[in-house]
DNA sequence: CTAATGTTGTGAACGATTTCACAAGCACGG
DNA sequence: CCGTGCTTGTGAAATCGTTCACAACATTAG
């Protein structure tokens, strides 16, 4: 019952919400029904006190003595995640980067639509791409509203995406994800996460080269 | 002096490493010369005491009332996070990720090189990517050991995921840098790291549906 | 109904990371 | 050569995240 309370949920806990809930898609199918803190933890790399501290901050959602069902579980971590809706999504750059997400199968399959793909190149503006057509991204904040857009996927060049994300931004997207590598600025209010493919490799980099790991 | 030291360093410490690295690159473009902790922290979104306390698990490579050489600093994260050699990479996976991969610049602009790509499906097998010719992935393993390859970045299906990590780990390779939507298990001496692009999907979900922020 | 078994939910202990606060050090001007 | 101003490097304190340990509870068997 605690999803209405105002509590900071650290970044590890929803990233392993995310993780918990595909291990359970995973175990759904094959057939589970039930499991317990420390099965979920076994295929998760992490220990049952874990998963059971991540849940409860938010209820309270096991049977003692038996554990979760993973039914409800499953659509609880839904739920808390905000996947129990539809988001609309648009995919700003065409290019190398923006059509692999395009074809991204994993994305439709978790309830995030790209909905409208926007480029500033002559020769894209206007192309079919399954059902959306490419638009002219001069005209980015008006599409961006038009299409009630609520998340932005950045794939744009380096040199672009700031201005692109501060455009975003003022069209009154409140979450973007980002591709280039770069970190962007945004108003604390706009929720943004960098991906940068460079970053983890220099992890690996790093681990490599001291030897330290980089699991947990 | 302290890089021969075995300390364990935070996986957020080594973040930040290559941040200050880009913002570093970003400030000597601009002709800046020196810089001070609470510059590079603004860049970072970040404190100058965050800031001068990971580089001092490192050493000490400031300069008081003066701040940091750009040309040296950079020099020296570039060294720490094993970036002043060429890292040979091996590309898993032909279809639309890998091909954006190999395409993208910002890889061989850090010192790695994609020295071989592998795939299964015979109308790929063979073809020219610039310099590069399709590998059978049948022969993994061989290939793997004849290129010498550090780093193993797999663009696969789901499905083939955990199967090719395992042959990559068999093959010697000490890092595995994973695009399938899946968390994969390797032997502790390895490095790994899952670029999960929907977790980060779902985490813009989650602060979306909590009005939880998801910077610091 | 009671006992035995198993697993949750959670306060408390622990450990790690971040922030604070300030002495120490360097450059510059007078 | 000394004082002023600025910035580092770093212990100490505060905060945050993880692990421990166990009472509470559900189920099942007898």
């Amino acid at each position: 019952m605690g999803t209405g309370v105002a509590r900071k949920i650290s970044e590890s806990t929803v990233r392993r919400l995310s993780l918990y809930l595909r291990f359970l898609e995973e175990f759904e199918e094959q057939g589970t029904e039930t499991l317990s803190s420390e099965e979920l933890a076994r295929r998760g790399s992490t220990t049952a006190a874990q998963v059971r501290k991540d849940l409860s901050l938010f209820g309270s959602f096991g049977k003692r003595g038996l554990g979760y069902s993973v039914r409800e579980l499953k659509s609880t971590l839904r739920r808390l995640l905000g996947l129990d809706r539809a988001w609309r999504v648009a995919l700003i750059g065409a290019g190398r980067i923006g059509s692999a997400l395009f074809a991204y199968g994993d994305f439709r399959r978790r309830g995030f639509t790209i909905v409208t793909v926007l480029d500033t190149d002559p020769d894209k503006i206007g192309a079919r791409w399954g059902s959306v057509r490419i638009q002219d991204a001069e005209g980015l904040e008006e599409v961006l509203r038009r299409e009630s857009v609520d998340i932005a996927i950045l794939a744009v060049p380096v040199e672009e995406a700031q201005r692109v994300a501060d455009r975003v931004v003022d069209a009154g997207v409140q979450a973007v994800l980002n591709f280039a590598p770069t970190q962007l600025h945004v108003p604390t209010e706009v929720a943004l996460r960098d991906v940068s493919m460079s970053m983890e490799l220099e992890a690996l980099s790093f681990a490599l080269t001291t030897g330290n790991g980089t699991g947990p």
